[in-house]
DNA sequence: CGTATTTGACCAGCGC
DNA sequence: GCGCTGGTCAAATACG
């Protein structure tokens, strides 16, 4: 468990041994934009040089050879076909030191070549994609793992506590309620789950409990808010049936049956899931994030339904709608911070019921993850959210206070992710002690890329929802914001899986957060999660 | 002409 | 009950 960044880069690698040889091992050759970058690179270098068409040609022949024989000891090769194609057609332009029919035998050879090396390359991309995808899956097994573990310490306590209830302490049982709620929730991964397992531990009935007896607020304020036959309208009234009816809450129960008969659970979950989906499907994931852009691009397409002038805000705020599938619940808010303009606040609510791009699933996972988030804390209370137990939290608490803000307030919970403040922000100490943080801060960072990271450390929680019977589809479901400069997700990937530091980035804030649940820090508790009891309607 | 955006109208919740 | 506000609809308009 604790190997996770082994585990992870280990995974990778030894995916990629088969093609790939050690020589690469600090080195991330993942992500394919870093592979266009380097390919940038080695274009201009080329270009530099190209005096030597012999050395060019070679160079040619060279790449190809190591596409073949999969020799990567020189440089990562992941699909330049194109711009070595172009460097080599340049070459040949250039270089007037040979006949026209030199060079025509010459370009068909390289034309043919480079035709072949593209298909490998595609072929190179594909089972990149499918090791990045392992990897990740990797990681939610070790971080269930983890959990299960976490849980397991949990229960301990939570038994000590019991003790204390048993006294005649109420205090003490509410707590003794909260820490066995709130790990729970994320242990609640269904019946087949092996790390879940200990879920069973605790009785149906005790969990109907205590679930059906967390705060309404959540949940029935915003009920009635969402009633309306108009919210749900006539071209989501066909995709409730079949996943989450956004913003039709008191229909909840009627998916219950399904949902729990689709995943198995057991009868007495079904309160809890009703209640889970229901603040769920509530649940908001605002992105702050500078752009100068109208609207930041985070792999879905949307479509504009409204625009609005918010009260205390000169900037109207435009409601958006996804239009990769019919019938998609997933809207977003967009709007400018009244303080900062060229901050852009972007929130998300809903689920896709359609599968998403990679793009787009980069930053799904992090608000899934969020919303996860902002769910266990919503099932317990406010001061769930800031139990240490709570492991999403504290996958978020690396970030700071400053870029992790939690309003569970009605109508709707949500959090706030901040990619906006700078090192210089309000805790700099925190910041810089912080290895997500000290990423962050690296030279050239894009904001968009922190979401991403912490989507990476959450994603888990994604997997826990559908594995728990929440009635999400079978792709990751949420949308996220990213950038200040509006850049697509995949560029973002890109750049944080071109950073050589990645792994080892991640790796330290997974370990700190691991760190953290160890050494139950309290600090953390009161200085990285800012809950708010602000209105949330803006 | 199809699609996307704009924008005024409408509705529901909430506070006074 | 009334007004304010947030959220959505849908006709009008713009755009490719």
């Amino acid at each position: 468990m604790f190997r996770f960044p082994v585990s992870l880069g280990g995974s990778r690698d030894e995916a990629r041994h088969d093609q790939i040889t050690p020589l690469d091992e600090h080195r991330v050759v993942v992500d394919e934009v870093d592979f266009f970058s380097e390919k940038r690179d080695r274009v201009s270098r080329e270009n530099i040089n190209d005096e030597d068409d012999e050395a060019n040609k070679a160079h040619v022949k060279m790449e190809n050879s190591r596409v073949e024989e999969n020799d990567r000891s020189r440089d990562v090769n992941i699909g330049l076909n194109l711009l070595t194609a172009n460097t080599g057609s340049d070459e040949s332009t250039v270089d007037d030191g040979l006949s026209m029919d030199m060079e025509d035998k010459r370009a068909k050879i390289e034309n043919a070549q480079l035709q072949e090396e593209l298909k490998t390359m595609k072929i190179e991309n594909q089972r990149l994609r499918d090791m990045l995808s392992q990897a990740t899956t990797n990681f939610n097994v070790l971080q269930m793992q983890l959990v299960a573990v976490m849980r397991q310490q949990e229960q301990r306590n939570s038994s000590q506590d019991h003790l204390l209830a048993t006294e005649g302490k109420a205090e003490g049982r509410k707590r003794q309620e909260l820490q066995t709620m709130v790990p729970r929730q994320f242990m609640d991964l269904g019946p087949s789950s092996g790390p879940a397992e200990h879920g069973a531990e605790v009785s149906s009935e005790e969990r109907t409990t205590v679930r059906s007896g967390s705060p309404p607020s959540l949940l029935e304020s915003s009920n009635p808010r969402e009633n309306g036959k108009r919210l749900l309208g006539r071209e989501e009234s066909s995709e409730e049936s079949e996943s989450n009816a956004w913003g039709n809450p008191n229909k909840v129960p009627k998916h219950n049956p399904s949902s729990s008969n689709s995943n198995g659970n057991r009868n007495g979950n079904v309160i809890d899931q009703s209640a889970a989906e229901a603040t769920m499907r509530k649940a908001r994931v605002s992105v702050r994030a500078r752009s100068e852009a109208a609207m930041i691009s985070d792999g879905c397409q949307w479509r504009k339904y409204g625009q609005k002038m918010a009260k205390g805000n000169p900037c109207p705020r435009a409601y958006y709608r996804c239009t990769m599938a019919g019938g998609c619940p997933v809207r977003k808010q967009v709007q400018r911070c009244a303080e900062d303009r060229s901050i852009l606040m972007t929130t998300y609510e809903g689920n896709h019921n359609h599968p998403l791009p990679p793009a787009a699933m980069a930053m799904a996972s992090t608000t899934t993850a969020a919303a996860s988030m902002l769910l266990s804390g919503s099932m317990s209370s406010q001061d769930g959210l800031m139990n240490p137990t709570n492991l999403l939290a504290r996958a978020i608490l690396p970030c700071s206070s400053s870029m992790a803000t939690i309003s569970a307030s009605a109508p709707f919970p949500t959090i706030t992710l901040d990619l906006t403040n700078s090192p210089n922000g309000n805790n700099p100490n925190m910041t810089t002690n912080n290895p997500l943080m000290q990423f962050a801060q690296r030279p050239g960072f894009n904001p968009a890329v922190l979401p991403q990271v912490v989507g990476q450390a959450m994603y888990y929680n994604q997997q826990q929802s559908k594995f728990s019977g929440l009635q999400l589809p079978a792709q990751p479901l949420q949308m996220a914001a990213t950038s200040s400069v509006a850049e697509g997700v995949s560029a973002s990937s890109a750049a944080i899986a071109s950073d050589p530091n990645f792994a080892a980035a991640l790796a330290a804030a997974i370990t700190s957060i691991m760190n953290g649940s160890s050494h139950q820090n309290n600090n953390t508790n009161s200085n990285n999660v800012a809950t708010s009891n602000g209105d949330s309607r803006q």
